[in-house]
DNA sequence: AGTACGTCCTGATCGC
DNA sequence: TGCGATCAGGACGTAC
């Protein structure tokens, strides 16, 4: 589930649960391959005594500095993959079955990494940029501006939704809010980029930047009304994702298909 | 370089 | 109700 606006709302519920200021005691890591940086043994003692200083999001990355009694600074880099989810609860809680670590804190709670499928990825590093691939501006902040997305676009011949896929191009985008960006912008996901005019691109821009807003919104509610338990995935966007569903738009049958593999679906006569 | 495909994993859901 | 088949929202390595 985990694209920006579920990443974004990790980050809002980790730093609302106050996690910046504890220390991390203990690291017990359920699924060894989850580790890519540094070896198991390393990193478990790498984590140990490290103070959270922040919690930071790049893309769908979630970065936790760290500093140690001798202030050396390290980054715990967590990518929630297909499944992962995470949240600091007391230790006396119930586990959750799906839950592959637990990172012990000092004040009796742990952050618990939850990650059915097993495609979450951990780092620890002195210098994040040592593993995070290249990320366009975060969509949320304004950097990426319709020339800056029209440049990335420039001379592709792919399908528009799969180059949105790219994180280098749009960072934090995943199959879901690609979908939406192009339904509210009216184009094809099946359209070539280097086809598409500069109107379609400023369009497209516009409707990146509002279907993230608008889902991090709806978590934002959803977060203020029923913390402490961290809300469930919302229906974060407006298109169906039905096979011959209704179009919110012009009422009419959507289409299913597959683009590069992935899921897709558009209404034919809105997304032309 | 750009593009497309297979692969890593298991839980949830669908169809018979 | 049970059970096998299929599907899932990410990203990377490889090959053309």
């Amino acid at each position: 589930m985990p694209e920006l606006p579920e990443v974004e709302n990790a980050r809002r519920c980790l730093i609302k649960a106050e996690l910046p200021g504890r220390a991390f005691t203990k690291a017990d890591i359920g699924w060894a391959k989850s580790v890519k940086t540094p070896d198991l043994e390393e990193f478990a003692l790498g984590l140990r005594g490290g103070v959270v200083q922040d919690v930071h999001r790049r893309g769908k990355y979630i970065l936790l500095p760290l500093v140690n009694g001798e202030s050396e600074t390290r980054t715990l880099i967590l990518h929630l993959g297909m499944s992962g989810g995470l949240s600091v609860q007391p230790r006396t809680n119930p586990m959750h079955p799906l839950v592959r670590h637990t990172f012990s804190l000092d004040d009796g709670r742990e952050l618990r990494f939850e990650d059915g499928r097993k495609f979450g990825k951990i780092w620890l590093v002195s210098d994040p940029s040592e593993v995070l691939p290249p990320l366009s501006p975060d969509p949320l902040e304004g950097g990426l501006t319709p020339q800056v997305l029209a440049k990335s676009l420039e001379g592709r011949n792919a399908p528009i939704k799969a180059l949105l896929l790219e994180q280098s191009i749009v960072a934090g985008m995943g199959n879901l809010y690609a979908d939406e960006s192009l339904f509210l912008a009216g184009i094809n996901p099946t359209r070539s980029a280097a086809g598409l005019t500069g109107e379609e691109i400023d369009r497209l821009q516009q409707s990146i930047v509002n279907a993230l807003t608008a889902s991090i919104e709806k978590y934002e509610t959803a977060r203020d009304e029923s913390w402490p338990d961290p809300p469930r995935a919302l229906t974060g966007w407006t298109h169906p994702r039905t096979e011959g569903a209704p179009c919110p738009r012009c009422n009419g049958p959507f289409t299913g298909t597959r683009v590069r593999g992935r899921g897709t679906y558009y209404c034919p006569k809105c997304q032309g």
